[in-house]
DNA sequence: GCGTACATGTTACCTGCGGTAACCGAAGTC
DNA sequence: GACTTCGGTTACCGCAGGTAACATGTACGC
């Protein structure tokens, strides 16, 4: 009952817990996100159970694990947000910076994107409901929120810029995810190129860009 | 061996898919995108195993069920897409189209957004590779195509223009997807405000509003 | 009439996964 | 030396996807 030896077991299962964490690493990076908690045990040396003291189940570790890769991701971002450059650099340099790291190592981020969803244990199948939304990656939600954020806090797009903002977080960040989405699987360009483009599109050349000849105009 | 027989069999058999079919979307419904093989037998009041002869397996199933809700929303956004109005008009109600859809069936939205993805039976545990990229709903990805279709049929940006369109397509689709995930989850404003706030952000609203006052500007 | 071929359907099973209960040994403490 | 308390294990449950093998009806050729 002693304080130190609490501190003491404490620091120990944190450290247990940070090692388990980095084999559940290794082996998502190995297996794609389909990787069994069995997996990620025998690749930390241990057997299921203990995972599951550690993480209370898949979702646990899922979030752990989550956490750690979106904390990071999303401090790049910030980093990229707040360099001292012009507005257009710094969404292309933001833009830049996530899809360098989904190409770095897509299988985590394959993990971050489909998480376990809906698991009933056993039993109830009644009373779970249709959570829908929330169910979307927690990455995602974050990175929108985040980017919400900061646009609202340096735009002035007049009354309603936080809702606005939000909107506005959220879609950029989902245009940003399905393009890099496609684009790794099917890599027709380079990334400089895709970030251009995006960047482009955000810049309402859309909107700018004439009709083809010929046509009733798009 | 006769034709006309083979004829028959045939037709019985593809009334018998549809009406599968059909009670597979009954359950998707109800119990979403989890929904059993076993559940779905049930409701069609047969067994599992003729399921799994009708459509091989899971994937199959949700192939074929997945088929039938993306072609009838892509006949709707093109319809909105080919309507007789002015660009921005058309966005809105491209837009609008597809989040009234989501908002009518969230379930089968879910259950279309996010398959099953990798499967590997029983033994096989090598070989199965890591196939990112193309494991994104087939949703998004026809969704991305056609829109990028459009708009290069449509739209002359000048050199490159159908890299720019693929791309604009998948971000956009992206775009709408993200959002209005986020805002189903969270209902923080009408569908008409929320269409607004997008198609503000696709003609450039972004890049023209002015810095906060104070801020370095973002 | 009867065997045969085939499609339809069933029961009963296998595998693997998430998750848990119950037990085991090596420490540290009194 | 008994007593708790970790870190760990084996062995199991329930359920999911998926399959094999067995039943049945029903058309056909003869």
């Amino acid at each position: 009952m002693d304080t130190t030896q609490r501190t003491d077991q404490q620091r120990s299962a944190d450290r247990r817990r940070r090692e388990l964490l980095e084999a559940a690493d290794r082996v998502v990076l190995r297996d794609g996100p389909q990787a069994s908690m069995n997996a990620i045990a025998a690749e930390a040396g241990i057997t299921k159970p203990i995972l599951y003291r550690h993480f209370g189940d898949k979702g646990g570790l899922y979030a752990a694990l989550a956490q750690r890769h979106t904390d990071a991701l999303l401090s790049s971002l910030r980093a990229a947000l707040d360099a001292p450059a012009d507005r257009r650099e710094r969404v292309e340099s933001t833009l830049d910076t996530y899809l360098a790291a989904i190409e770095a190592r897509p299988q985590v981020y394959r993990f971050l994107m489909h998480p376990a969803e809906g698991n009933a244990p056993s039993g109830d199948q009644a009373e779970q409901g249709f959570d829908v939304g929330k169910h979307s990656a927690p990455l995602l939600r974050r990175m929108g929120e985040e980017l919400a954020q900061v646009i609202e806090e340096r735009l002035d797009v007049g009354p309603g810029t936080q809702q606005l903002a939000r909107v506005w977080g959220h879609g950029i960040v989902g245009m940003m995810h399905a393009a890099g989405d496609w684009w790794l699987g099917e890599r027709p360009c380079s990334r400089a190129e895709l970030v251009t483009s995006l960047a482009d599109l955000l810049w309402g050349r859309l909107s700018a860009a004439d009709d083809k000849a010929g046509g009733p105009g798009f």
